[in-house]
DNA sequence: AAGCATGATGGAATCGTTTCCATGAACATG
DNA sequence: CATGTTCATGGAAACGATTCCATCATGCTT
C-alpha cells in the first residue's frame, strides 16, 4: 500500500455514525440492529466509501474466504472448463478463487497444499495428482476438501464424470463397427479408464492385447511420440481410443504426418469433447465429459459442505461424428 | 477449521525454543540472530511442524501476499496460456495467484476489483475489460497494477503483444497473394487491430470497404453468426482475417457449413496460434502471439515493480500454413 | 579509560475485524 | 408489583504475526 491515502476503517464509520464498532459490524453482516441505526450506519458507510478489510476479518475468523483450486494444467481445455465451472459457481456466492497448478506432480501438489494450509484456505477443490496421501495434512488441518474428476480417497467427497461408462460405450461402438484390434492411448494415472477398456473388451469376447494399451506422460511431445509409435508399429491396428484431448490431438497429428487416414485406415475416438474436435477433418467422435458441471458441482459441494462424504458421478456421452468407420 | 487440533503458533515455538516471539519471527524471515539461536529456533519450528499463518502476517503487513489476476475468459486458449505464464512465474517466487473472470464486462470487472481492494491484494495483473476507468479505485487504493494484452491507461505499466505489426504482416501477405476484398472479423475492443488493418490497406493502396470490418460479441454464438453473415452476404470476399482464436474457430465452422472452401474460395488468417490450428484441414495460417510470455513477463513486472510505468511489447509472428491461396 | 557503534534480544504495540459478555430498556407474565 | 425474557447496544478481548524501540553486551576507536 504505497503512498495511498489511509483507508477507512470500521472505527471511522462507527465514529461518524455515532455508534459502536460492534454495531457497525452487526449492521454490515445482517445482525440485530434497529431500523434507524441500520439506515444511519449504511448511509455513513456509503458516504465514507467504506470497504471492510478482508485481512482483519480473516484473522478474527481464522479462515480465508474463498476457494482454493488445484488443477494439473490450466492450458488443457478440460481443466480450463472445469476451472470455469468453479469460478462461475464461486462468483454467484461472491467468493474469490485462488488457483494453483500442480503439473500433475505429487511433490508440487504437496507444496501447494502447504500454502493453502498457511492461508487457512478452508475450502479446497482439487484434481488430485497422486494416490491421495499428500492430502493427509490438509485433512488434519481441518480443510474442507472436494476432489474433482478423480477420486483417490474414501474420506473426501468428490465430483467425477462416469468415465467407466464412457469408455465402455465407446468400446462397444467400435466393436459394433467390427473392430478387433483396438488400442488405448492413456495418460499415466488413468488406470480406471484402462480397466474399463480391458474389461469391456473381455465382456464382448474380444481378445485384449496388452501391447495395445500404451501410456504417455503429460507433455505434448510424449503424447505425440506414443501416438506415432502406435501407428508405426502396429499396422494391424484399426481403431484407437485416446484417454484425453491432448492425446487425441497427438493422434490426429501423428496420423496426418504418417499419412494414416482417419477413419479409412484407423478409426479414432477421443475421451473429452473440446471445441476443436468439430474443426478437425473429419470431425472427431468423442466421449464428452461435462467438465464445467464437474467444476460447478464441486464448488457447490465445498461451499455447502454436508455431514457425510459422498461422491457425485456425472454422466458422459458418446458423440458420434465422423472419425470412425467399419473395420477395413 | 472444524474439529482440527489447535495449530502451532509462533508463541509455541518461542516458548519451546526459549526465546522471544520477535526472535522467532526474525529467524524465519532472515533477520539478525546468532547462529546458535537460529539453529535452535529452526529445529524447534521443524519439530513442532510450525507453519506461519498468512492471516496474522497479512493483517500486520496490511497486504495479502500473492497476485490477483483478472482475465476475460479462462476457457479461451489465449487467456489460459497467459494465465499459465503468470502462474509459472508466481510459482518460482512462491506466490499464490487469485483469479477472477470478468466475462470481458466492465461491470463484472469493477466488482472483482472491489474484492481485490478488500483483500488488499496489492499486486494485480489484468486483461482490462473497458477503457480503464474501472481501475481508478484500485490505483487510488495503491494497488500495483500491470495490464496484460491490452493497454488502456498511460499510468499503468503493461505487457502486450505487437498486434499492429502482426496485423500489418498478415495484410501484406494477403495483398501479396493478390487479395483485394479482405474482411476483418473483430471482437469488440480490438480497435487497435482494426486500425492496423485499415491503415495497412491504405498504405498498400487497397481501397478499404468499411462493411468488411465486422464486430462480434464475446460469445461463440455471436462469433458464428458474424462469420456466417460475412460469407453469405459478401460473395466477392476472397480473404478473411479474424481478430482472435474463437473468431477463427467460428469462421472455420461457418465455412464448412456453407460449403465455402478454405483456401480455394476464401483464404483465412487467424490472430493467435492455438494447438488446434494445426489440426484443421487445411492447417491454419496464424499470427502467433506469445501468450505465455505475456503472462510471465507481466508477473515479473508486478513482482518487481519499478519506479516508472512502462509498457513492454513482445513480438508476434506470422506462421504460414495452408489456409491461404492466391486470389481466385 | 571513555565513548561510540553494532549486533542480538525481547516486551509491547500494532493491524481491522468479529465476537463475547455485560448492561439497560421495554415488554410480558404471574 | 416483581420477575423473567428479549432486543439493542457498546467496550473490551481475541486472533497471529510483524515491527518498533529500549536494553544489554561486545568490540573498536580516540
Amino acid at each position: 500500500m504505497n503512498m495511498a491515502q489511509r483507508r477507512t476503517t470500521i472505527k471511522d464509520v462507527a465514529e461518524a455514525a455515532g455508534v459502536g464498532v460492534a454495531t457497525v459490524s452487526r449492521v454490515l453482516s445482517g445482525g440485530s440492529a434497529s431500523a434507524e441505526t441500520r439506515e444511519r450506519v449504511l448511509a455513513t458507510a456509503a458516504r465514507l466509501d467504506y470497504r471492510p478489510s478482508a485481512l482483519g476479518r480473516n484473522l478474527r475468523q481464522q479462515r480465508s474466504g474463498g476457494i482454493g483450486l488445484l488443477v494439473p494444467d490450466i492450458t488443457d481445455s478440460f481443466y480450463a472448463r472445469l476451472t470455469d465451472g468453479v469460478l462461475s459457481c464461486a462468483r454467484s456466492y461472491g467468493e474469490p478463487v485462488t488457483i494453483g497448478v500442480t503439473g500433475d506432480d505429487p511433490e508440487q501438489e504437496a507444496e501447494l497444499i502447504g500454502t493453502l494450509i498457511e492461508q487457512s484456505m478452508d475450502r479446497v477443490i482439487a484434481v488430485p495428482s497422486g494416490d491421495g496421501e499428500t492430502w493427509a495434512p490438509a485433512l488434519r488441518a481441518g480443510l474442507n476438501v472436494v476432489f474433482a474428476d478423480r477420486q483417490v480417497r474414501d474420506d473426501v467427497p468428490g465430483v467425477v464424470a462416469d468415465d467407466r461408462a464412457g469408455v465402455r460405450t465407446a468400446v462397444e461402438y467400435l466393436v459394433g463397427l467390427g473392430h478387433k484390434k483396438i488400442a488405448f492411448l492413456a495418460r499415466h494415472g488413468q488406470s480406471q479408464r484402462v480397466a474399463a477398456f480391458t474389461d469391456t473388451l473381455a465382456s464382448l469376447g474380444v481378445p485384449a492385447d496388452p501391447e495395445l494399451v500404451v501410456h504417455a506422460r503429460a507433455s505434448r511431445d510424449s503424447a505425440y511420440a506414443a501416438a506415432a509409435g502406435l501407428l508405426q508399429h502396429r499396422a494391424d491396428l484399426t481403431a484407437v481410443l485416446t484417454g484425453g484431448n491432448m492425446l487425441g490431438e497427438a493422434m490426429v497429428l501423428a496420423a496426418r504426418e504418417l499419412h494414416v487416414r482417419i477413419p479409412r485406415d484407423v478409426s479414432l475416438v477421443m475421451f473429452d469433447d473440446v471445441p476443436w474436435a468439430e474443426l478437425c477433418s473429419p470431425p472427431l467422435t468423442v466421449i464428452a465429459q461435462p467438465a464445467q458441471d464437474v467444476g460447478y458441482r464441486a464448488a457447490e459441494l465445498v461451499l455447502r459442505q454436508g455431514r457425510r462424504p459422498r461422491t457425485v458421478t456425472l454422466p458422459t456421452e458418446l458423440i458420434v461424428r465422423a472419425s470412425c468407420g467399419p473395420r477395413r
